[in-house]
DNA sequence: GTGGCCATGTCCGAAAACGGCCAGCGCGGC
DNA sequence: GCCGCGCTGGCCGTTTTCGGACATGGCCAC
């Protein structure tokens, strides 16, 4: 059904997934809620060179050079669940927000561990930033990649937001 | 993701969906179990050609001039059912049998009311001839189009398979 | 300040209910 | 005796239901 494709990170191995011209998932290689990714047809053309595209604003975003991405998004889940991906995308880059502010902008203030739960199976790591959601408190809670990518992805938008 | 078409018939209105080149599902216009079958795509000319072949055997079996489809199927469903779906074209035309009898043939003697289960979501009426299927004590227990439908069947069947 | 309670959407596992059945009995009628 | 009828209990895959658990945070009572 879609085409993958793997490429190196600072943060391991990411597993890149794109179906009808559009990126659909993007998972680390040890990652609590990825799919199983059985890469079907051998590859429609149109995928690979979005699969490209992304790969190359990886890279960037990586090296400090990009802090904004711009691609074709197909991330599938619950009405709620694309609700929330929305908003997610809608945090500017080395900033962050409590889940608490997240559900409310959503207009769903009250749901906040349900945004948690969205948040989770999140199929657009990086990409999608849920990894700048964290406690009102300021602690970490969670990451689908491990708590320890969470860190490294914030403190180096830190480090990049500073450095400009 | 089917293409999907509908003709007339002796039972009224019969619904065909094809996929990937194969019959996917037959249903009546009242069935216990169809599924909501949202046509999608323009229909692939591999699924519109089978389609026609389809119709044109069903038309055949209908005026009494064919006994056994020649299609290519892919009917999908558990394990459980789809071994029961298989069992069930190895019963001929204008013959009968018992759910024990099935259970019994599927290696499964005691599953006598699962058979029923699975033969009640045959998603290929008429080709798969869940039809044939009746009690140990002769009535018809219940068909997904009506038994009023499994009874006419059966005689036409009675009826076609004596004038020869 | 601290501990408990509740709200919210989704997923997952376990448990229960539900059939397109059938064989074994008991019972009444002949 | 013999037959037919109807009830009963058990069989088994699937579906439905239900109860927790979660990437949380505000509020209230102590």
């Amino acid at each position: 059904m879609s085409t993958v494709q793997t490429m190196e990170s600072p943060l391991g191995i990411l597993t890149l997934a794109a179906e009808a011209g559009a990126i659909r998932g993007i998972y680390f290689d040890t990652h609590r809620h990825a799919p199983d990714l059985a890469a079907g047809e051998p590859g429609a053309f149109e995928d690979l060179r979005v699969l490209r595209e992304a790969e190359r604003q990886l890279r960037e975003y990586f090296e400090g050079t990009l802090r904004s991405f711009d691609l074709p998004l197909a991330a599938r889940g619950t009405p709620f669940q694309e609700r929330t991906w929305t908003a997610l995308r809608a945090i500017p880059f080395g900033e962050r927000r409590s889940y608490a502010a997240l559900a409310a902008a959503i207009g769903a203030p009250r749901a906040v561990r349900a945004v948690g739960g969205a948040n989770g199976r999140n199929p657009l790591s990086i990409v999608v930033p849920c990894h700048r959601v964290i406690g009102s408190d300021g602690s970490l809670t969670g990451y689908g990649g491990g708590e320890e990518r969470k860190r490294w992805l914030l403190a180096h938008e830190l480090r990049v937001a500073c450095r400009a």
